[in-house]
This record gives structure tokens, C-alpha cells and sequence, in this order.
RNA sequence: GGGCGAUUAACUCAAUUGGUAGAGUGCCACCUUUACACGGUGGAAGUUACAGGUUCAAGUCCUGUAUCGCCCA
């Protein structure tokens, strides 16, 4: 072994070595009870960022805490085509060889996407294997693979049969440079500067003065409207107007949702090209006018000098063409809410198309009451408001896109366009009656991504196949994910899984924060300040980490301030500090914020806490080297309190991990093998080993212990650790003599009670961490040998008696002699109701002693006045629990001792 | 405008049903002691954003204010 622990050395070797033996493949005959976690399927030509990092991170302790604890563990693996995001790398990929998707046509363009995934798609799962996550690759499913397609046909051919599904001709979200509808979901909406403009129109009784931030739509105007109650306008109602420029004759109505106080209360309706207008329409039966082609330029409903102009440049030449013949009142600076495409970043136009529509309130009551009634968790609960009000004002989804990446809708259309719905033309024909003279074309549109995604957590068991693995796994124990996505995905897996198994998804949700960077910024490409989980893990120098962030730009104006800031953050690159490490950090961050600031001092910290395990299992080794483990154990005091001590913390351990505490959980790992097996046990045992005094067969004893518990500890940070565990525990072979293959296999560890007192080994460490307090302020050099005196009629005086190796090796202390009548001048050190004399007679100054004195009673004073002024106030007393109350009595009665003692030493070293 | 969350040591975060605030990093002093300087020993550091209130007792519960963030309109 090594001194120094170096990560690179065993990582890799391990994750195949799993791999290669099939360790995470549930067993279909195990009759153990299943645990089953779902991945969130990742995009097949993605990579990995800190979110999956840190989520999978978490799955993953889970699902090994869970092989521990006895279950038959199935963390299902897969990744997700992600239609739109994949499309558009292609294209991308396309455009630099001069190729359009167009003029490849569909066939050949879906051949290059599979292409690509082939090349692309091994990345992330390869990234996977790297963070250690014990997934079962050989069910490893993609949403577009052929049984997966059958399952998506499936749901929507029985979705449409009963009416859910249906085809609207309606206002929808539309890119322009995807030319595809979008989801509500998908629209991304921020406040934005613009502009509010005042036209006036002419009417029948003057003109009048309407504000608008789009001019240019209102070439697609077909009525004003006024608020009924505005005694301004009241007059105008059914009057008509004349469109300026188009000289075109609008009616003007009355309707309540008009804002008296916003811009000069009048509105123009353009249904085609807004929501609420097109509501105001519908509600008064105003024809719709679509001015817009699908790539964004107007259409032949306009004036010829408009046609072709996209919407920004009709909008200039509107303006400006107003301003010529003066209808252009005024315009004024104005914060308007912009809606932007999640994807790729241009304005969303409401456009009208007809798309196919998923009805969706009833699924959505019924996915309200799982909640409510608890059928399914979600961890932490607040999340539940956020999930009710999402479902109490759900609206229809829109789940056909126009894009040639996934799962073709089953629709076929004759030549009069009528719909025929089926599972496959075959079945249409017969479903339907149809002869084979009649020709039919399916649509040509996809489905949105999640309508697919929503299935996955029964199409990847086998569903619509009633399966073994479906069956056993079916619902899934827990989904582990953001909550970024309730609604995309979590909200849509609860209400299809119900409506098609009659159960839910799974039982519980736990909703983890985001990973922002260590100032609480969300990391962006755009930022900059993106941290690639892998550089974590291998390290990165800051050159390549610079290349790396400003490579690929949107705007290369940022490229210097992304260097500079880069530069300060990380003037040597990113040090390697390995998978376990960062696990650690991921977990010991996992609280249950919502953001999650990732600082990479904490990193620092929980490697060095990688490297003291190292190093504690380098000593073992040393010390066991050649020992034939007869697994006869040490029953010192000390041994049976590392046990106890370890028993709690594998306790709590499981509390913590069942309850989604990973912060916790690594709190107590590293509070035990630090502060208490490294810290006291390792010590104590140290000097015993080198005692010659001590015998073989009790050296012996004190080895089988440390193997025990040293075996005992790897299993239990095996969850968070597992690289370094197991080399550790492969490496501990001999001396723990487990015939598994790996220490993935072996069970969580279990301690019996041990019901001792364990006060004498508290006043053990007590008594030397004051000798070593008093040392270290007094100045008294390690190399120093001093004696101490205490009184031989006590308790205290047999413990440490009993235990001088130990005070010798850890407190620097010679002799301990009886207490003599004339007590020399000393520093005094207070332990439970006892005294340590430190004989001070050529060491120290007795004026410091008498400073140190001083400043301890303060402390004592201000403990004791707090604690006398509680137990005065009898509602104290008469409210709070007892228990309580006497343990605020002994406290009181402790200090008031030992305030008494150190008065009494004080007055012995003024005597001095 | 509605809702949710945050504000604790210099930094990043904890603190069970209210019971007298803890880690990691950093800082100070000493130590190259035979597992580990990615180490050891000891130490300093907080008016828990602010102002009220409830309570024997408030970081924790209630009300308000400020700042920041997210979601929905």
C-alpha cells in the first residue's frame, strides 16, 4: 500500500470488475423483498453534467445501502432520445457539411440522428460507470428502441380510442426556427425592455387611441375593444374602426377583461396572434386572421409590401409608415414578459395549428388525490403546493411536434382527411373497415419527448407484456429527482401510470435541490462556469479547464470576463481528488435545500477524509502483517466502547439514509472514523501494540478487534465510498477472510447491545485532553516527561493507574503519584468530581496558572449564574420536563464544585 | 399580483417534537512523534438579517420589515 491514497490507481479497475461479474442484476428468482429505483433517463447524446452527478450520486448509495440491508436491488438504466435537443445537434452537425435536414429528406436525416447516437449516445453511460453507479446494464432500454415504441403506441392508440387524445385547431406555442408547437412547459418567460406604442384608429365618432406592444400584428386586427364600464369609450361600442395603413373596417366591442387603467384602455383584438385575444374572440365570435407563415415572415393576408418581412422588420415598417401619416401617437419604454423557446431561445409566436391535444384534468384529479392521500410521498412535502397548484390549473397537453426525431404518431389520414388511429396500418385498415384501394398517409409529426418519458417506469419493466420484472418491480420503491422537472415528468408519470396500471409509479419521491456553483450561481454554459463532474474526479489543468469553458460560445463577447473569472477561481486548475470523494461532498451536501452551492473546500476535506482511511487500513496492515486472524476479539473498556460507538453510528447511518438525510449519514461516518476510531481507538491501541508488556495473545485480540471494525466500517461507507472501500476490503482478504467476491455483496453490519457505563472511559479521554489543554497553554514542550499527582482514595487514581501507557504515550505524563499532604504548586485540572495536581516546579510561571485559573472560573461563573437564575424561576421548574429539570440541578451542582475547587486552588497559588 | 424558499463563524453548510448553536475549509500557536503534513495537539472565532410577540425557555412558533432566489400569472 501507498502512503498517499491515489484514486486514479483503483477506480477503474473496479467499476469493470463489477461489471464483468454482473453485481447489480437483481436475481429474478430471489425471493429477497425488491427495491427498485428508476434512473431518470438522461439524453442519449448528452453528457454529464454536476446535476447527474449529484442525483445519481444519491440513487446510487441508495441502491447499495439497499444490497446491504438484504434487498433484491434493481436500479433500472436508460437514456432518453430527447427529440428536439438531439434534432438540433444533428442539424448543427449537418449545416457544417453545407447539408440541410430538408434536402436529405426524413428517411436518410433519421438515419443520420441513429448515426449519431451510436457515436454519441456510450458518453454518458460511460460517465456513469466513472461516478460508480451500480446500475444493471443488461436492461439497460432507450425510449426509442422497438418495445419501448410499441409501449408509447399503445397509450396512445387507448388514450385516443377514448376520447383523451383528440386533434385541435387552436393557438399554440410556436418556434420558428424549429418550425414545431411547443408545450406550456417549454416556453421560457422573463421581463424583458421593451416598448408600448400608442395608434390611433379612426372611428365612426373620431378616432381613438389604442396601446400595443406588437405593433406589427395589427395587420391581423378584427375588432377594438373597450372596457363597458369606461364612460370614455362607452360611447364607441358598436361603432366601427378603420385599421390604419389597411384602411380596414373593425368593429369596436365592449368586454369586461379589458384593464380601464392599462395604456389608454383600449385594446385591439388580433385573435390569431395572442392568447387572451384569442379568448376575446372565441367569447364574441370574432373571426380569427393568421398573418404568419410557419417560419415567422407574413403570409398573403397582408398588404404586398408587408409579405415576406419577418415579424421584427414589419414592425419597423409599420412604425415607421405610421409615423409618415401620423398615427403614431407616441412610444414609450415598457417592461413586457417576453416568451422564449426553452430550446432555442427566439421569441415564441402564438400561432395557429392544428396539433394533436392530451385531455388532462381528469388524470390530474385522480394524480391530486394520490398525493393527498399520501399513496404517494414526496420528500420533502412542501413540494406537495407546488404539485396541487400545477394540477388544480393543468391544461391541455399538446403533444404532437413538428419535428422528425421520435415516436411517429399512429394516424393515418385518407385522402378527404379523415383520421384513422391504429397500432399499425394493418390494424387501421381493419379496425376502421377500410379496403385496400383506399389510400392512407400517416401523420407526419412525433410525439413530445415526455409523452414517452411519462412511461418509463413500467415500458422499461416490459409493460404492455405482463412480466416477471414488472410484476416484482412494479410500483418502483423510490424516484430520485429535481425539482425542475415535477411537472415536465413526475406529474405525467403519476397520472399514466394510474390510468394504465391502476397504481402509482412509485411510492415515494424524493426532490433534491439544483448544483450551483460556489456563489449560488446556476452553472451555465454561458456563465461559464460550468464544473465537469469527470474534471473532479481525473483533475484538469487550467489551461484545458479555460479552453473548455469559452469553447462554443453563443456570445464570444464573454469569453475574457469567463477567463478572468476562471483564472481567480482556479489559479492551478482543478486538482484530482476521485469519485469517492466527490461522492462524499454530493452527499454531505444533499440536506434537502433547494440549492445546492458546490464548493470544492468542502471537496478538499472529505479527500483528506478519503486519505485517512487510507492511511488508518495502511497501519492495520502494518501492524497485522502475517497474523492468522483467529477473530478472538479485545474486551477491553476501550474496545467495548468503539463498539458501542460504531453501533450507534450504523444506526443512525440507516435513519439517516432511510429518511434522505445523506448529510447526516456522512456527518456521523466522519464524526465515528475520524474523532473516534482514528482519534482514541487507533491511539490506544497503538500503544498497546507496542508495549512489550502486554502479551501476544492479547496483542493478538487487540489485531482481530481493529480487522473487525475496520471491516465493519468499509461495509458501512461501502454506499457512499465504494471504490475505496473495496480495494481496501479486496486488500483485507487475508485478514477478514470473506469468501465473497465483492464487498458489495456482503451484508449491512450489526452490533449487539453492549450495555456498560462507559463514564471511566469519558474520563479517560477527559483527563488526557486536559493534560494536553494545560500543556499546550503553558508552553510545556511534547518532549517533556511531567508527573501528576492525584487522590489515591478515588476512582480517578485507579483508571489512570490502570492506564499510564496511555498517559504516558498521549499526555506526556511520567508518574502518577498519591497525593501528599503538602501539595507542591500546581495546575489543576478538574475531572467529574476529581482533581489532577500538575506539579508546575520549574515549568511554567505560577502568574500564568493563576491567568489560565482566572479565565477558566469566568467561564464556570457565567455557566453557574445561568443555570442558578433557570432553577430559580419556579415556572421553570414547574413547566419544563423533568428530566430536564434535574439535569440543569446536577449541572448546577457540578460547577458550583468545581467553582469551589479552582477558588481553592487560587488561594494555594496567591501563596505562593 | 399570487405562491414557495433562503438569510446562522471569514467562506460553504448543519442543528431531531422549542431545551442554551456544530462540521468542513480558512485563521492562530506548537509539532517533520515509528498509518497519515491530504497529518498531530491545542486554540480563537457567532447580538443566528432586523423589529416586535407567544413561552419557564425561541436559530426553531407567530406578526411585520429588509435583502436575495425560484415558480406561476
Amino acid at each position: 500500500m501507498k502512503v498517499a491514497f491515489e484514486p486514479k490507481k483503483i477506480e477503474k479497475k473496479w467499476y469493470s470488475f463489477w461489471e464483468k461479474n454482473n453485481l447489480f442484476s437483481p436475481a429474478e428468482k430471489s425471493k429477497k423483498e425488491p427495491f427498485c429505483i428508476m434512473i431518470p433517463p438522461p439524453n442519449v447524446t448528452g453528457s454529464l453534467h454536476m446535476g447527474h452527478g449529484f442525483q445519481n450520486t444519491l440513487m446510487d448509495v441508495l441502491a447499495r445501502y439497499k444490497r446491504l440491508k438484504g434487498f433484491d436491488v434493481l436500479w433500472q438504466v436508460g437514456t432518453d432520445h430527447a427529440g428536439i435537443a438531439t434534432q438540433i445537434v444533428v442539424e448543427r452537425n449537418l449545416e457544417k457539411e453545407g447539408k440541410t435536414k430538408e434536402s436529405l429528406g426524413r428517411k436518410k436525416f433519421e438515419k443520420e440522428i441513429w448515426k449519431w447516437k451510436k457515436q454519441s449516445g456510450t458518453t454518458i453511460t460511460k460517465q456513469l460507470r466513472r461516478l460508480g453507479a451500480s446500475l444493471d446494464w443488461k436492461s439497460e432500454k432507450f425510449t426509442m428502441d422497438e418495445d419501448f415504441n410499441e409501449a408509447v403506441i399503445e397509450v396512445f392508440c387507448n388514450l385516443y380510442d377514448e376520447g383523451l387524445i383528440y386533434k385541435g385547431f387552436r393557438l399554440a406555442n410556436w418556434d420558428i426556427k424549429l418550425q414545431t408547437a411547443l408545450s406550456d412547459l417549454e416556453v421560457v418567460s422573463n421581463e424583458e425592455q421593451g416598448k408600448l406604442w400608442e395608434i390611433s384608429y379612426k372611428t365612426d365618432l373620431g378616432n381613438i387611441v389604442v396601446a400595443t406592444t406588437r405593433p406589427e400584428t395589427m395587420l391581423g386586427d378584427v375588432a377594438i375593444a373597450v372596457n363597458p364600464n369606461d364612460k370614455r369609450y362607452k360611447k364607441f361600442i358598436n361603432k366601427k374602426a378603420f385599421i390604419p395603413l389597411i384602411n380596414k373596417e373593425i368593429p369596436i366591442i365592449g368586454d369586461s377583461y379589458v384593464d380601464m387603467e392599462f395604456g389608454t384602455g383600449c385594446l385591439k383584438i388580433t385573435p390569431g396572434h395572442d392568447f387572451n385575444d384569442f379568448e376575446i374572440g372565441q367569447k364574441n365570435n370574432l373571426p380569427i386572421i393568421n398573418i404568419m407563415k410557419k417560419n415567422g415572415t407574413l403570409n398573403s393576408n397582408v398588404p404586398k409590401k408587408f409579405r415576406s418581412l419577418s415579424m421584427l422588420e414589419a414592425r419597423k415598417k409599420i412604425l415607421k409608415d405610421l409615423k409618415e401619416c401620423g398615427d403614431l401617437i407616441s412610444e414609450k419604454d415598457h417592461m413586457i414578459t417576453i416568451p422564449r423557446s426553452d430550446r432555442t431561445g427566439v421569441t415564441l409566436e402564438p400561432f395557429l395549428t392544428e396539433q394533436w391535444y392530451l385531455k388532462s384534468d381528469e388524470m390530474a384529479s385522480k394524480a391530486k388525490k394520490l398525493i393527498q392521500n399520501r399513496q404517494i410521498k414526496l420528500i420533502p412535502r412542501n413540494w406537495e403546493n407546488t404539485f396541487f397548484s400545477w394540477m388544480n390549473e393543468i391544461r391541455d397537453w399538446c403533444i404532437s411536434r413538428q419535428l422528425w426525431w421520435g415516436h411517429r404518431i399512429p394516424a393515418w389520414y385518407d385522402s378527404d382527411k379523415n383520421i384513422y388511429v391504429g397500432r399499425n396500418i394493418s390494424e387501421v385498415r381493419k379496425k376502421y373497415r377500410l379496403s385496400n384501394k383506399i389510400k392512407l398517409k400517416q401523420d407526419e409529426d412525433v410525439l413530445d419527448t415526455w409523452f414517452s418519458s411519462q412511461l418509463w417506469t413500467f415500458a422499461t419493466l416490459g409493460w404492455p407484456k405482463n412480466t416477471k420484472r414488472l410484476k416484482k418491480f412494479h410500483p418502483t420503491s423510490v424516484l430520485v429527482t429535481g425539482f425542475d422537472i415535477i411537472f415536465f415528468w413526475v406529474a405525467r408519470m403519476i397520472m399514466i401510470t394510474q390510468k394504465f396500471l391502476n397504481e402509482v409509479p412509485f411510492k415515494e419521491v424524493y426532490v433534491h435541490g439544483l448544483v450551483r456553483d460556489g456563489e449560488g450561481q446556476k452553472m451555465s454554459k454561458s456563465k461559464g462556469n460550468i464544473i465537469d463532474p469527470i474534471d473532479i474526479i481525473d483533475g484538469i489543468e487550467l489551461e484545458e479547464l479555460i479552453e473548455k469553458r469559452t469553447f462554443g460560445l453563443m456570445n464570444p463577447n464573454q469569453k475574457e470576463k469567463i477567463i478572468a473569472n476562471t483564472k481567480k477561481e482556479f489559479p492551478n486548475g482543478i486538482n484530482s481528488f476521485g469519485t469517492d470523494a466527490m461522492r462524499f461532498t454530493f452527499c454531505s451536501l444533499a440536506s434537502g435545500s433547494r440549492d445546492i452551492n458546490f464548493d470544492l473546500k468542502r471537496l478538499e476535506g472529505y479527500r483528506n477524509f478519503c486519505n485517512k482511511l487510507w492511511n488508518a487500513a495502511n497501519f492495520i496492515k502494518i501492524q497485522c502483517k502475517g497474523y492468522d486472524n483467529k477473530k478472538v476479539l479485545s474486551k477491553n473498556l476501550e474496545d467495548f466502547w468503539i463498539y458501542d460507538e460504531f453501533k450507534k453510528t450504523a444506526e443512525n447511518f440507516s435513519k439517516h439514509i432511510d429518511s434522505y438525510r445523506f448529510d447526516l449519514a456522512t456527518q456521523v461516518t466522519y464524526d465515528f472514523f475520524w474523532e473516534k476510531f482514528c482519534d482514541w481507538y487507533i491511539e490506544f491501541c497503538k500503544i498497546k501494540l507496542n508495549d512489550p508488556k502486554v502479551t501476544q495473545p492479547e496483542k493478538n485480540k487487540i489485531k482481530a478487534s481493529l480487522i473487525d471494525l475496520m471491516h465493519k466500517s468499509l461495509i458501512l461507507f461501502h454506499p457512499i465510498l465504494p471504490f475505496i472501500t473495496e480495494e481496501i476490503w479486496q486488500e483485507f482478504k487475508p485478514f477478514h477472510k470473506s469468501k465473497l467476491l465483492s464487498i458489495s455483496q456482503e451484508k449491512f453490519p450489526e452490533v449487539r447491545k453492549i450495555s456498560r457505563d462507559f463514564s471511566k472511559i469519558e474520563a479517560l479521554k477527559e483527563s488526557i485532553s486536559g493534560i494536553r489543554n494545560i500543556r499546550s497553554e503553558m508552553l510545556i514542550s511534547h518532549k517533556i516527561k511531567i508527573d501528576i499527582l492525584c487522590d489515591s482514595k478515588g476512582p480517578l487514581f485507579k483508571l489512570l493507574e490502570k492506564n499510564k501507557s496511555y498517559l504516558h504515550d498521549m499526555a506526556g505524563i511520567n508518574k502518577i503519584n498519591k497525593l501528599v499532604k503538602k501539595i507542591p504548586p500546581s495546575a489543576i485540572l478538574l475531572v467529574g468530581k476529581e482533581k489532577i495536581y500538575i506539579p508546575l516546579e520549574g515549568l511554567i510561571d505560577v502568574q500564568d496558572e493563576k491567568t489560565r485559573n482566572k479565565n477558566t472560573l469566568a467561564k464556570l461563573e457565567k455557566t453557574y449564574e445561568g443555570l442558578k437564575k433557570q432553577l430559580e424561576n419556579k415556572k421553570f421548574t414547574k413547566n419544563a420536563p423533568k428530566n430536564l429539570v434535574s439535569e440543569r440541578r446536577s449541572q448546577l451542582k457540578e460547577s458550583r464544585a468545581k467553582i469551589k475547587k479552582l477558588n481553592d486552588h487560587l488561594k494555594v497559588l496567591e501563596l505562593i
